[in-house]
RNA sequence: GGGCAGUUAGCUCAGGUGGAAGAGCAUUUCCCUUACAAGGAAGAGGUCGCAGGUUCAAAUCCUGCACUGCCCACCA
């Protein structure tokens, strides 16, 4: 059998992930005898390449695919890619802009096709390595959600909530990114704090000399005030409510209005209103009819105002106010103040709220649709504490601003009828898949299809349908089998952006889910807690980390550390961990490969006779129970350590061990039967962790395997009927002779190289046969040369001991034994056994103890009560010699 | 302002339906024993953030508080 001494994993792995690849092993068809489970990918933005938030979540959907698959399920995984929006447009901008050139001189038509290029020469390089990390997805199904197919979705998703009268277009108060020139929904704006000023300025009454002192952090939107609002509460302006100010600079006359949202407390209780330039000042105006005057144009520049300060940037602007303010007479104050600045996701720029003509999508209905859902578990978080900040933002939610100014996107299917001028004739338009033939008001025959283009998130949103051909096939089988998918796995920063829109689509356009499971996974962190950033240096390459260890070790990393919903931290050291671990499967397995180089034939059959056999296979069925579990609520951190520690303590440090003894019997039946067992394990324990670290699970399982099916095409065993549970408490009392044995010849110093003899006083009659039924295995993991059993042998001279309630063991060793090592061991020994005595009494000394407690933990306390008796009595019987 | 997490060994984190504190890394001692020194064996190391409460019993449940992080908000 051909397996290398030192475990190659590049060579390996790259094998393996073509060989997944030619042989389309992950190409999932329609089965209606099977149950399909799947899984669509979280489209990854063609501007980037794989990190390892990205490795994280594409970790987790594999080993969740993967176990699925090893089910019996009919998995499928879809991948694809997003085209991104303004976060592509903008790379690709700053492309141009190297070469001094700007978007507007090539134009759109050019712009877009240099938009395709580099999109073609970039755009699949997180795919591919997606293969190197040997995810199992459908590689025949790539998407991209500006393809024909995901076009088609989108369009007849637009026309659809066109015509039903869900998406409209309308000018309100957007948020306005002045250096990507567009338009951006709500939730695309992120907020900073920000060290600023909070200016207190004069704003004198007309009728009389009186004033009204207001206190802003934007004195330049002065400019656009066309109100100042108190709480009509207010003692302080009760009386001033309707009286007429005089706009400091301007001198346009403006109301003091009142409106419950004017908060007493803030500042000077009088707040100036802009309503072209603030939400809330926006809403104020609405519900008091206050003119509109807009001051910041689509570049932050001023417009509307007087000559001095037209064109001006809002910051150049604030400055001159501020002076011009200052010089008048009118500003009372400056104070320090920090507040929040709202900025683009994007690019970081300071967002400028404006008006704006857009295309806003109607939410109330779906959205209530999608909280619905969410109450009645038809769709289930994990962890479940997302739930109740996902139901509270959907129930706040405002129309969706859909339609961006830029050009790289899908674009708006609405035409415009033209007149013979080409100009807009006003007929109502058309929201259609391609220009119209004629317009049905007015008969003409010239359109013109509107400018904007959708938010890159309407794609997105659509995506559980469109990657199975919504909206291009009609009576689609596929959607059929494989919608609603399984689960949706992501990371908590999009729930908004993404996880919601998908459920409100679904339910809109399938009248169903899109997937019952949404699991929330953390973000990955350096090893000091901080996000990774290129500016802070602290980024981890996981391409890096694959070039350095391997791909099993960076999945085996990352799958640790997946406690749902919960942040992680990943170091240098856990992957050190990890590969450890490749390098004891792989000795591990080629200890067993070795031993059936003789062996012509072992059954498949696994019979076992044996206590050790006994013991690892009720353990490995307690560990496959756990592990399914733990799949169960997708915690894969829980389900990687139980197969760990499964096969790091107990059939490496246990199993293997007394495996060798039997090993080398001389009887071939004995060694074919603990050959089974051994292989047994192992190929379950591969297949365990084949999820998690496919390569060399594969690798292994094929050595191995040599004629049958790849390990990816394997099925699970099932449960074998176990004999009896016992076999665990057994093998723990051999253990713990074992054990105690080996502390003995630690602490005496006596080295791994010497055989010694011990004298075995059993004192529980029970334990008698199985002691000496499975004395070969002390004798050999504690290095014993002879055993002489019996029931009152006496301690000889010059030996060291150690006492359990269920037996009594003398290590005898002329000359060799450390008196004084000896007797300070046993009086360590006494001192926890008479602690343990002191504690376990007087919780039996303590009557409502006896009276409340559950009969079984009073038993509990007794057994521990005795066996600490019973310690300390033969531990004074030995220390006796001492003296 | 509201909400959600977290606070356990030097570090990173498990555990937690209440009933004798766990792992990995680091550290100490011994061992290159024919799967593995990227290993094995044995040890040392914690009053489980603070203060109350419930209970026979609290790291675990409840209430406050502190600190850290995240999310949301109508922070003028």
């Amino acid at each position: 059998m051909n397996m290398e001494k030192i475990y190659d994993s590049k060579s390996v792995e790259k094998k393996w992930s073509k060989y997944w690849v030619d042989n389309k092993t992950f190409s999932a068809k329609i089965d209606i005898n099977r149950k399909p489970f799947t899984i669509v990918i979280p489209p990854a933005n063609v501007t980037g390449s794989l990190h390892m938030g990205h490795a994280l979540n594409a970790t987790l959907q594999d080993i969740i695919i993967k176990f699925k698959k090893l089910q019996g399920y009919n998995t499928l995984w879809v991948p694809g890619t997003d085209h991104g929006g303004i976060a592509t447009q903008n790379v690709v901008e700053k492309f141009l802009k190297k070469e001094g050139k700007t978007k507007y001189d090539l134009g759109r038509e050019k712009f877009l096709k240099k938009m395709w290029q580099w999109k073609n020469k970039t755009g699949n390089a997180i795919l591919e390595q997606l293969k190197i990390i040997g995810c199992s997805l459908d590689w025949n199904r790539v998407a991209f959600t500006m393809d024909e197919s995901r076009s088609k979705a989108v369009k007849k998703a637009f026309i659809q909530l066109f015509n039903k009268g869900f998406i409209y277009r309308s000018k309100r108060l957007v948020n306005w990114c002045p250096r990507c020139l567009t338009a951006l929904s709500d939730i695309e704006i992120e907020y900073e704090t920000e060290k600023s000023s909070l200016w207190y300025i004069k704003y004198p009454l007309r009728d009389s000399k009186d004033y009204v002192v207001v206190a802003t952090t934007r004195p330049e939107t002065i400019l656009g005030d066309t109100a100042v609002a108190v709480n009509p509460d207010d003692d302080r302006y009760v009386s001033l409510v309707g009286r007429i100010l005089k706009l400091p600079l301007v001198n346009r006359e403006i109301k003091i209005v009142s409106d419950y949202i004017v908060d007493k407390f803030f500042g000077t209780g009088a707040v100036k209103i802009t309503p072209a330039h603030d939400a809330i000042d926006n809403e104020i105006a609405m519900r008091n009819n206050l003119e509109i005057i807009e001051i910041i144009d689509t570049n932050g520049k001023m417009i509307n105002v007087s000559a001095k300060y037209c064109g001006l940037s809002v910051e150049e602007t604030r400055k001159e106010i501020v002076k011009d303010l200052e010089e008048s007479g009118f500003l009372v104050k400056v104070r320090d103040y920090n507040h929040s600045v709202s900025r683009c996701y994007r690019c970081c720029t300071k967002i400028e709220p404006l008006m704006s003509e857009q295309w806003f999508l109607k939410v109330e209905e779906m959205s209530k649709k999608t909280i619905d859902v969410t109450n009645n578990a038809k769709t289930v978080f994990y962890p479940c504490s997302w739930k109740k900040p996902y139901i509270l933002w959907l129930q706040n939610l405002r129309d969706w601003c859909i339609s961006r100014q830029i050009w790289w996107g899908h674009r708006v299917p609405v035409y415009y009828c033209l007149d013979e001028e080409g100009n807009k004739t006003g007929c109502k338009p058309i929201a259609s898949f391609d220009k119209p033939d004629e317009c049905p008001y007015c008969k003409g025959k010239n359109f013109i299809q509107d400018d904007d283009v959708l938010d890159t998130w309407f794609s997105s949103a659509l995506w559980p349908l469109s990657v199975f051909g919504w909206g291009e096939k009609e009576n689609n089988e596929e959607l059929r089998y494989f919608y609603p998918t399984s689960v949706l796995c992501t990371g908590h920063e999009i729930i908004y952006l993404w996880v919601a829109r998908m459920v409100q689509f679904g339910l809109e356009f399938m009248n169903d889910i899109p997937y019952k499971d949404i699991f929330i996974h953390g973000i990955v962190r350096d090893k000091h807690g901080k996000k990774m950033s290129k500016s802070l240096g602290n980024v981890v390459n996981p391409c890096d980390i694959i070039e350095k260890y391997s791909a099993d070790t960076l999945r085996f990393v990352l799958a640790q550390i997946a406690t749902p919903g919960r942040d992680m931290q990943v170091s240098e050291e856990a992957f050190l961990s990890a590969r450890n671990l490749t390098n004891k499967v792989w000795n591990a397995s080629r200890f067993v490969l070795m031993h059936l180089e003789n062996i012509d034939k072992i059954d498949d059959n696994i019979n076992s006779v044996d206590l050790a056999d006994d013991w690892i296979i009720s353990e490995f069925y307690d560990t496959f129970a756990k592990v399914k579990i733990a799949y169960d609520s997708y915690d894969i951190a829980v389900v990687t350590r139980v197969i760990y520690d499964f096969f790091w303590t107990k059939y490496c440090d246990w199993y293997i061990e007394f495996s060798k003894i039997r090993i080398m019997s001389k009887n071939m039946n004995e060694k074919k039967q603990v050959l089974s067992v051994l292989v047994y394990i192992l190929k379950s324990i591969l297949q365990l962790m084949y999820p998690i670290m496919p390569f060399i699970t594969s690798e292994i399982w094929q050595v191995l395997n040599k004629d049958t099916k790849i390990i990816a095409e394997s099925t699970l065993p099932d449960k074998k009927e176990l004999k009896c549970k016992t076999s665990v408490e057994k093998m723990k009392s051999i253990q713990d002779i074992i054990v105690r044995i080996r502390t003995l010849r630690s602490e005496m110093n006596i080295p791994p190289g010497i055989q010694i003899g011990i004298l075995f006083n059993i004192l529980n009659d029970d334990k008698e046969k199985i002691v000496k039924e499975n004395q070969h295995y002390i004798r050999k993991l504690a290095k014993i040369n002879s055993i002489q059993f019996g029931k009152n042998l006496v301690r000889p001279k010059d030996s060291a001991l150690t006492v359990s309630s269920d037996f009594e063991i003398f290590l005898p060793l002329v000359g060799v034994i450390d008196v004084e090592k000896a007797k300070a061991r046993l009086l360590k020994e006494i001192t926890l056994a008479k602690q343990e005595k002191e504690r376990t009494s007087l919780k039996l000394q303590d009557e409502e103890f006896i009276k409340r407690a559950p009969k079984i933990e009073i038993e509990k306390i007794k057994i521990r009560f005795n066996e600490a008796n019973l310690k300390i009595a033969k531990i004074n019987e030995n220390l006796d010699f001492f003296r």
